[in-house]
DNA sequence: AATGAATGAGGATTCATTCAT
DNA sequence: GATGAATGAATCCTCATTCAT
């Protein structure tokens, strides 16, 4: 949820090729710290993704998470893992926004339009589709775009009236913003969203992350 | 410290990267054929493009369009030059659309909306946007944009009275019908956009291409 | 205009550039290994710089060294980080017979022709130039270059009646030493560089590498 | 001889890539141009090895010229003898100064001197030597080598007294000089070259090409 | 005789993935 | 369980050389 706009130097320079490590050797810190090494590897990875863009080196994700290549492949089997669980986070939130006391069709759009701003990686999840045949990556996409559906869903007006009631019109709306974002820094995107959200004629609650 | 004499130019004067096997050197047809080789390449470009992705390897294309790499290279000096091509060809067909005798909004509507179903590059396209800061495709992206801009607006009623007449919303219109059909099939893509444009309430020409 | 759909990511997600052959994996001999390899490499290096000169391939240092690429890339960023290695070896002699006991001046211009004698590449070491604007190799070359200066000049005698005593004498002599030696056979080249600083009236110890 | 020092990028920017050529198909003119294009290639080979190294594209060559790729290689068989042509006439000069009327040592040396000055890639010929394995540009470089050594030799003072005048002295001091010059800018070769003579006790007589 | 397009080998460089320690 | 060195396939790009026109 933290994620900044996305700058078009795909290497950042910076810790970049870290010299040939000489004597240190990092202490095992035992089975307890996996758990804090997997949170790491999506906070990282998260950062990265930002900074670098999805194809970013899964080298620069470990070294940004403080820790060796190998503990990446003991988390995530490939790519499509890692990516996967950053954008769970963000539909978790969504989730959680729909499933809070008091929550409304505006209110859950606020979130995840909030989320659609703040996460390039996560807009492009929104554009997956079943008809998709490639692996990976998308397969999990399509499982976590049917969360969203849900959570939105389950606040839509019941009798039908709405505008985005209909089967597929609902997370096909979210794709057309989807798409007004993508490209543009986080600021304009903001912008973009609403503009968007209001040419569909749909009402958006407050812009905000989740736990207010 | 067991070193041998060497002369002091970078390269050993002779036999500088020269071919190992003498044989089978392809016909060179002239340079009647560059023409015919840059169009090739646009071809494959597009074709590669569409079954790889947008960072397939440029040796895909140039092996598509049967020439060697360094063709390529002649043509296009880089990945950007080449996608420029291509999305040249897509903008070219709108702009003539529009220019054509009778041309209507709905009409250059559905002749961009059959690009868009066809050319999953030019979907990208429509995504650029002036704070974009990447160079490269994106540089050219904005102008070619702006093209599809002018197309449009030159038929957009101009009464002020079209639900798109205000500044940006023709554009993100654009963009976000574009959002709409990002990832699935071609078949599914003209449904969705025509879905997405009903969204808008915005009406459509039949979705075909330029010259009928 | 005949285009499947593409997915937006960068990278098809999964099998992202794997390896063809699951086969034959050299073995990995664990980090300790780290420092042996780059003394290979260093070692390598100067063997092919001698054959095949100061632009051999780099992937020939490395099949030399009997490591992969990415392990002279992990070492060394760049050709100059190798040849600077290469040289480093030289200068760090040439120092030490210039600390070690009972030095000369004349004894450590001994050790400095031997070593010009041995390796090519440190012959080209000495013309380097302050006024030389090339980056790389150039630039660590004119920080070895002073550490040789400061080598010789501490023995140089210090009642300025020495023939090279002026500021720039001394370095100009070894670089006219160094350009009398460029070219020939190794053999021939310690023949020359006796004759060039006889030419010079200068009085040269036994030509020997240092720890005698 | 006009030869600018040698900057540091390998590729000036300009020039480089020319955009496809579409229509234009300059003139044959005959048999009467060979002779005028292997002078412009000379005149261009000359420039280019000074401006981007001894190493450039022999097609950046051909392009200086203004000729085509194909009227190089009708000229010069391989690279070896494009850089062989510009060194002869650094030659020829040298021995016209030397069959000049009134010619002395110390003028030859003078020419000489500014030859060195002038031309990086004649510094290099200098270092040439019989000992060198390498074929191409060192078989004629070593011939050349002889007729500047002819050259100069025709005026020492044959009394034996002069300080060169051992069998291999003469040419090892100006392989010492062309090492002095090696590397420094224009300017700063100029001023080595003659510190370098004094240092051998050689008086040179005033830097300039041949005919005054 | 000239042109310059085309070829394609080869070198530089990156990074997913494995594995000895 | 963790580390990070090593591997090497794959991609980009350049340029010597040929040859149809």
């Amino acid at each position: 949820m933290t994620q900044q706009p996305v700058p078009d130097q795909r290497r950042p320079a910076s810790d970049q090729r870290r010299p040939v490590n000489e004597e240190r050797r990092p202490a095992n810190h035992g089975p307890k710290a996996a758990a804090r090494n997997r949170a790491a590897l999506v906070v990282a990875a998260r950062e990265i993704y930002a900074e670098q863009g999805l194809d970013a080196p899964l080298s620069a994700i470990a070294r940004r998470a403080g820790v060796g290549q190998g503990v990446l492949y003991r988390h995530f089997p490939d790519r499509a893992a890692v990516t996967s669980a950053v954008l769970e986070e963000n539909v978790r939130e969504v989730e959680q926004a729909a499933a809070a006391e008091g929550a409304s069709f505006a209110g859950v759009l606020g979130v995840l339009t909030w989320h659609l701003k703040e996460s390039a990686a996560f807009i492009g999840l929104l554009h997956a589709d079943g008809s998709d045949r490639r692996s990976g990556v998308r397969a999990h996409a399509l499982a976590l775009s049917r969360r969203v559906e849900g959570a939105l869903r389950a606040h839509l007006p019941d009798d039908g009236g709405h505008r985005l009631a209909a089967a597929d019109d609902l997370m096909l709306a979210v794709a057309m913003v989807s798409g007004a974002v993508t490209g543009p820094s986080r600021e304009e995107r903001e912008r973009r969203a609403l503009a968007a959200w209001r040419l569909l004629g749909v009402e958006v609650g407050p812009v905000r992350p989740f736990p207010g």
